[in-house]
Order: structure tokens, then C-alpha cells, then sequence
DNA sequence: TTGTGATTGTGTTCACATTCACAATTAACA
DNA sequence: TGTTAATTGTGAATGTGAACACAATCACAA
């Protein structure tokens, strides 16, 4: 399925529908207004409807969105309507709380493999995956893995990412405090918490 | 100091020229164009010159930026010059990566508090700091701590944010996934990394 | 002192994203 | 069946940020 021209802004809000659909759904609740949803992800209505109305009418005039059909759509539109496999470069304290985190799943991101290059956790495991060495990494090729988190070092980042898309990879969560230099179908998005935190004092 | 007028997304920019002018710093270079500075931070260089001449003109024509005296106005645009106290509330896996995390201390932030529910961690460390219990955690108005970082699970950080607001904190770094109400003065950076990762698939 | 090459600072244009506002549609109910 | 209240979907207006392009400025060398 492809959309033409659905603005990247769209995209990334389509997750926070998708969590507090998910929420609501737990709560057995069947529709929702663009109203009250806008109130859940604290945004206008308004962008609701029209990010929603990109890839068709789901809602009906009067009642709202069905909560369960919307949350199966925004699934299907994210490709995550299928366990996504993904990797996790890098196990250190960081690495380690992601693969443990539970929300990774809960969107439909199985973490089936770790690597990490040193000896001392090579073998160990996180939960049920043993973690190898990142002398392997190419294996990830015969695993058909698209999506890769990178928590290593920043001086380890970019060669990692360069095996990675070498072998497959077509998404990047990059969490190393540096840009990476990827081909432009691979798409990246690298998040450095001191630099949101950096943000903040400004305004103080 | 106070600036007029300027964008948000100026302002979310400036860590990471930060970043790359400490980077620079390291490896003595004394001048850099914004050419070239755009080139470290993938970025267009007139995004660059339009966003510090918001803050007056500090380049010289022909010559570039001064790599020393721009890393130190940003620090002072930031209020990053002296050390900003932070709080660390929940001391779990992803919390104690971040208080580990080398990091915030590069940018400025002092986590000198770190709070936790948990029985089992209150009384232990992480580094030097004594994890204490959220009970307390009003304590931190004495401390005069004005920057946050929650790291607890979803349905304690509303909590939890109430408390810090109420005693004084005006910037908080909420990793927990769901969003927070506060008032318009404080200013609250969201980040949920299974939201980031789950855009990346639509582009596969 | 004058010419040259580099680079900033910024007015203008362009592109995109948000908000508004309302016709179209639906559910509920008298 | 007709009326009312609610809510969507969307064209138009508004706002905002990014990109362009160039005059102003600077360093330096002849």
C-alpha cells in the first residue's frame, strides 16, 4: 500500500494515536471523537481529521471513530500489523533498559537479536536473547531484519550502521550522540536525551 | 537576557550546534564556517546564520564563526554556564542508565537527586547519589533543583510531575509514555523511544 | 590602496503545516 | 417521518519555518 505525499508530520504523530487507541481499548471503549482523542494526545482536532483523512474515511459523522477498526488502520498504515524483527546493537546500561522495556512490543517490535562487542556480555543474555559479538553482525542478513537500534557509543555509531544497512536494514532508531551518514532509502531517527534535556533551561 | 520573538525550533537547534562547537573545541580548531557546521550537523547553513543572528552577530564575513567564543554564547543563551541541578525521579532500568550516562554532565546538568519507590532501592547509590524515596520527594524545593527528568512508569508521572511543579521545577525531561498536563510556564519535553521506533517502518 | 575570494546577515520567496469554519452526514428520538 | 444535536471531512485562510540569493563585510595579497 503506498499514500502519495502524506507529510512527515502526519507520520509521526500517527503513533500517539496509536498508543492512546490502544489505551482505549483496554478501557473497552468502542468510538471516539477527534475531539476527545485530541484531548488524550494534546493536540488540535482538527489535525486529527486531516492526518486520519490521508488514507481514507474511517469516521462517522456524529459518533466518532471506531477505536478498534482506527487502531487496525493506523497498525496497517505503520507496518506494524506483523511482529517488526529488529535489532539492538549495543547492551550496555542504556541498550540493556531498552531490551527490556516493554512498550517495544506492545507496538509490534520483536528484539530477536543483540550484539555487542564486549567479551565480558557476549553470551550473557537479556531477557531470552543471547547477546553476540559484533563481529557477527553481518548474520543479521539471513534473519531478514529491517528495523535497528543503535545504543553504542558515538565512536562505534556510524560503522555500525554501515554494516546494518549493508545487511538489510531499512530503519534506524539511533540513540549514539552523533548523525549518521546513511543511503536515502534507509531512513534514521536519532534521539540524543541530553541535547531534549538541553532544550529545557531556556525557558526557565 | 531575554530574546524576542525567537522560533522554538531555533532553540531546539542550538544543543546540537552545541554539540558539534564542544566536539571542534576538543580538536582545537578556532573557526568554522556555517557551511561547514552545516555539514556536522546535516542541516542547511542558512538555517544556521538565521538562527543565531536572532541572538546578534557573531561571525565574521569571510572568516566563519568563532569555534570558542560561539560555544560560549550558546551556553549562555541556554543557561547552560553554571550547572543546572537536575532531579532524576525513578531509578529503574532506564533511569539508572541515564544518571550513569556521561552525557548530561557535558551539557551542563548536576543530577543531584534521585528518587525511587521501591524499598528494595532506597538507601543505595548510583554513582555518588543516594537514591531516596519518592515520599521525599518534595524535599527538592530546598535544593532549588529547576530541571526533571521522570523516568518512571506511565502511571505514576502525572504524579509525579504535580510534585516537582509544585516545588519549583520548570523543565522536565519526561521519558515515561503518556503525556503530562502542567502549567504554561513549565515546559516539558516528551520523549516515548517505542513511538519514535514505530515510525520508521512506514518508510520500509 | 585596490582587487579578489570567502562568508556572513538578511529581505524575499516559497513550501508546508496548522487552524478555521462550515456543508454534509449520521444517530437518536419524538 | 421530521427535527435536533453531534461530528466528520475538507476548502480556504492563516501562520510559520526553510531555502534562496545577494549585498555587505572582511582578510589578505599584490
Amino acid at each position: 500500500m503506498r499514500y502519495q505525499k502524506v507529510p512527515d508530520e502526519t507520520i509521526r504523530r500517527l503513533p500517539r494515536y496509536l498508543r492512546a487507541l490502544l489505551f482505549l481499548q483496554q478501557r473497552k471503549t468502542e468510538s471516539i471523537s477527534s475531539q476527545k482523542l485530541a484531548e488524550y494526545v494534546q493536540l488540535n482536532s482538527a489535525v486529527i481529521r486531516k492526518d486520519l483523512s490521508h488514507f481514507g474515511a474511517f469516521g462517522k459523522r456524529g459518533t466518532g471513530y471506531n477505536v478498534s477498526l482506527l487502531s487496525k488502520t493506523i497498525r496497517d498504515i505503520l507496518k506494524l500489523n506483523k511482529p517488526q524483527k529488529t535489532v539492538l546493537v549495543g547492551a550496555g546500561r542504556l541498550g540493556t533498559a531498552i531490551a527490556s522495556f516493554p512498550g517495544f512490543k506492545r507496538y509490534g517490535f520483536d528484539i530477536t537479536a543483540i550484539y555487542d562487542n564486549s567479551k565480558a556480555k557476549i553470551g550473557g543474555k537479556i531477557g531470552d536473547t543471547t547477546i553476540k559479538s559484533t563481529s557477527r553482525l553481518a548474520d543479521i542478513r539471513r534473519s531478514e531484519i529491517k528495523m535497528a537500534i543503535i545504543a553504542t557509543p558515538p565512536d562505534a555509531a556510524q560503522e555500525t550502521a554501515d554494516i546494518l544497512v549493508e545487511n538489510g536494514v531499512t530503519g534506524i532508531l539511533n540513540l549514539s550522540s552523533c548523525y549518521l551518514k546513511v543511503p536515502k532509502r534507509v531512513k534514521v531517527r536519532t534521539i540524543d536525551l541530553a541535547m531534549e534535556l538541553s532544550m529545557l533551561p531556556y525557558y526557565s
